[in-house]
DNA sequence: TTGAAAGCGCTAACAC
DNA sequence: GTGTTAGCGCTTTCAA
C-alpha cells in the first residue's frame, strides 16, 4: 500500500476476474449491478489500497465535481463566513472549490475566470469586483452551458443567477430608523453606483428621505471605496462641515466605524451629536462603543445558498433557467450608535 | 468559438501541418521549438479558441497543479488572512487552491485528507484541528512523496516541515510586560496542550512567572477552546474568585476580549483592576475599549511562506528535506488594556 | 447483469 | 528541431 504503484480498477478486475466496466459501475453504485459483486468490488478496493483516478474520470465523463469560487478579497468576516457556507455545502455534496479573489480589479478577475474557465469547472460562484461593468468574461460558461451564480455583488443580466438580499429594502429602513430618531440631515457613506449593493441602499436611502419631505443633498452623499480610510475621510470632512449631519447611514460597517471613531476622537457625541448606522453586522459592531446599529447580513447562509443552488442545478434537481434570484432575509439591528435618548 | 467541439492540440496541428507534439511544446513554451513555430502555434491557438485540457495533461504527467488546504475554519481573521497570502503566491505561480474546513474535528479533518489524496493535490497545506494528536492520515503523502507543510498549527513530526512563530518566546514576552506592569497574580488563558502554539505559550508563560520568583499556580490557569463563549465563562469565573488576578494572559484575542467586556461590566476597571493581553492582533483590539494589547502575528505573511515554500518545493527550486522548521517574526504590541498608569 | 472495444486529450520516450 | 507511437485510467457505447 506505501508503494509507487497505483491501484487501478484493471487491477481490481483482474483480482476478481471481472471487467473493468463492472468494476467501474460498481464502485460508484449503477443500480444494474449486482449487490454481491458491488460489495466485493468494494472489499477488493480498500484491501488493495486502490483510489480512483479524477483526471482519467473527467477527462472521460467531462465532469470535473469542482466549482469555482471567484471574490473580491476572502479576509472580510462576510466572505469568510460566505465561503465557510460554500465549503460546508460543496464537501457535503461531493465537489470541491477552487477559490481565487479579484483584488477588486476587474482584470484579475477576468483573469481568474480565465483560469477556472481552463480548469473546467463545472460551475462558478462569483462576487463581482469593485469596478466590474461588463460582464462578458462570463459569457463564455454561458456558452458552455456552464451554470454561473452571482452572490451579494451582482450585476443586472438574465443570463446568471443571484443571490441577494434586499438592498434597496434595508437602505431604506435603515435611514427610515434615523428620521424617526429625529435626523433632519443624514449623510450617506456610499460605494460605486456601478455595483447593485451600494446603488441600491442609496435609493433606499433616497426613497426615505423623499417620503420624509426631506430634500435629496448631492453635498451629503460621499462615494468611496468604504475601507477603513474612507472611513476616516468622511469623519475628516464631516468635521469640516458648516452644517454638520446629525445622522449617517454607511453602507458598510467598516466605513461606518471608522467615521464614529474619527468623530468620536474630535468631541462629537454619538449617537447624540450625529447618529450613525452602518451595514453588515460585522462582530465589531458589538464591541465599538457605542455599539453600532447595523444590517445584519447572513454570510453564512448566502454561501450555503449560492452553493446549493449550483450544486442542485449540476445535479439535475433545481433548474436555474427558472429560478432567477433569491433574496435573502436581512434586518436591521438596532444599537446604541442610532438610538437617540428619548 | 462558441460552439460545443472542444479544440484539441490535434485541430491545431492539422490546421499547421505539424505533429501533435510540437504543438504540445510548442505551448509550454519548450526550449527546443523553434520561435517562429512556437509563434504560429499560439495564434492559431487564439484563433481557434482553443483550451488546454488539465485533466488529459494531469492523467498523463501525473501533476496536478493544485494544492490542497485543510484549516479548522476559514472564517476567522487570521485564517483568511493566511488563506489570502497562500492564494496570492499560488495564482501567480500557476496554482490552484482546493480549500476545505475540519471545523476543529480530528474526524473531518481525516475525511478531508483522503479528499485530497484522492483528488492528487501535489502538496498540502495543514493547519491542524484542536483535538488532532495522531497524524496518520498524513502519512500516506509522505508515502507518495507529497510534502505536507504545517503551519500555525502544526505538529513535532520530523517527516513534516513547519511555519510558525516563536509562541514559546512570544507567550514569554506578554508575560514578562504584565509583570513589569506590577502584576503579581497573573491568569493564564489557555487552549489545549495538545497543540503546540498553545502548550508553547503556556511554557512561554510559565517560564517568565518563575523567571519572576512568581510560583505557578494551576488553579490561575484556565483551559478552553478559546472562544466567546470561554472568554464570557472566565469572566464569570473570575468574578467569582476569592483572590481575583491582577493580569490576564489569554492565549488569543477573542477569550481575552469577551472576558475583558464581562469584567468590565461587572465594574471592574482595565487595567487598573485587572490588566488584559491576547494573541493574534485581530483588528478588533485597536476598536475596543480600552484597546487590547496582543502579539502580532503574520497571517498573510504565514500564508504566503507556506505556499511560497512547498511550491518551491514542488518546483524543486527548494527542498523541504532540508529546511525543516520556519519561525516568523511576532511581537508584542502594547495598548491601554495592559499599561498600567505610572 | 455483465463484458469488449474504443477513445477522451495529452505527453514521455524514442527516433530521425 | 520535429515526428511517431503508445498509453495514462477511466467511462461509454453497443452487444450479449
Amino acid at each position: 500500500m506505501s508503494n509507487d504503484k497505483e491501484i487501478t480498477i484493471y487491477d481490481i478486475a483482474k483480482h476478481l476476474n471481472i471487467s473493468p466496466t463492472t468494476v467501474s459501475r460498481g464502485l460508484k453504485d449503477h443500480p444494474t449491478i449486482n449487490k454481491n459483486t458491488r460489495k466485493k468490488i468494494a472489499e477488493t478496493a480498500k484491501e488493495l489500497g486502490y483510489r480512483s483516478n479524477t483526471f482519467a474520470s473527467s477527462l472521460r465523463s467531462k465532469r470535473t465535481n469542482t466549482i469555482g469560487v471567484i471574490v473580491p478579497r476572502l479576509n472580510s468576516y462576510f466572505m469568510s463566513s460566505a465561503i465557510a457556507g460554500m465549503e460546508s455545502v460543496a464537501n457535503e455534496e461531493g465537489y470541491n472549490l477552487i477559490i481565487s479573489q479579484s483584488l477588486e480589479s476587474v482584470k484579475k478577475e477576468i483573469a481568474n475566470a480565465n483560469t477556472m474557465f481552463n480548469n473546467r469547472v463545472d460551475g462558478l460562484l462569483v462576487s463581482l469586483a469593485y469596478d466590474t461593468v461588463e460582464t462578458d468574461h462570463f459569457k463564455t460558461f454561458v456558452d458552455k452551458k456552464i451554470p454561473v451564480v452571482f452572490f451579494d455583488r451582482a450585476n443586472e443580466s438574465d443570463d446568471f443567477m443571484s443571490i441577494l438580499i434586499d438592498n434597496y429594502k434595508a437602505g431604506y429602513e435603515t435611514t427610515k430608523h434615523l428620521l424617526e430618531q429625529g435626523c433632519k440631515r443624514i449623510m450617506h457613506l456610499g460605494g460605486t453606483r456601478v455595483r447593485n449593493v451600494y446603488a441600491d441602499r442609496w435609493k433606499g436611502y433616497k426613497q426615505a428621505l423623499k417620503e420624509a419631505n426631506i430634500g435629496y443633498e448631492e453635498s451629503l452623499v460621499l462615494v468611496s471605496s468604504l475601507n477603513e480610510q474612507s472611513g476616516k475621510d468622511a469623519a475628516k470632512h464631516i468635521l469640516k462641515m458648516h452644517k454638520k449631519p446629525d445622522g449617517i447611514f454607511a453602507a458598510n460597517d467598516a466605513a461606518a466605524l471608522y467615521c464614529m471613531l474619527g468623530l468620536k476622537a474630535a468631541g462629537l457625541h454619538i449617537p447624540d451629536d450625529v447618529a450613525i448606522a452602518g451595514f453588515n453586522n460585522d462582530p465589531f459592531c458589538q464591541i465599538v462603543e457605542p455599539n453600532l446599529t447595523t444590517i445584519n447580513y447572513p454570510g453564512y447562509d448566502m454561501g450555503k445558498a449560492a452553493a446549493g443552488n449550483l450544486i442542485g442545478h449540476l445535479n439535475g434537481s433545481s433548474n436555474l433557467g427558472t429560478t432567477n434570484k433569491i433574496v435573502l432575509r436581512s434586518e436591521l439591528i438596532i444599537r446604541a450608535s442610532s438610538l437617540k435618548k428619548v
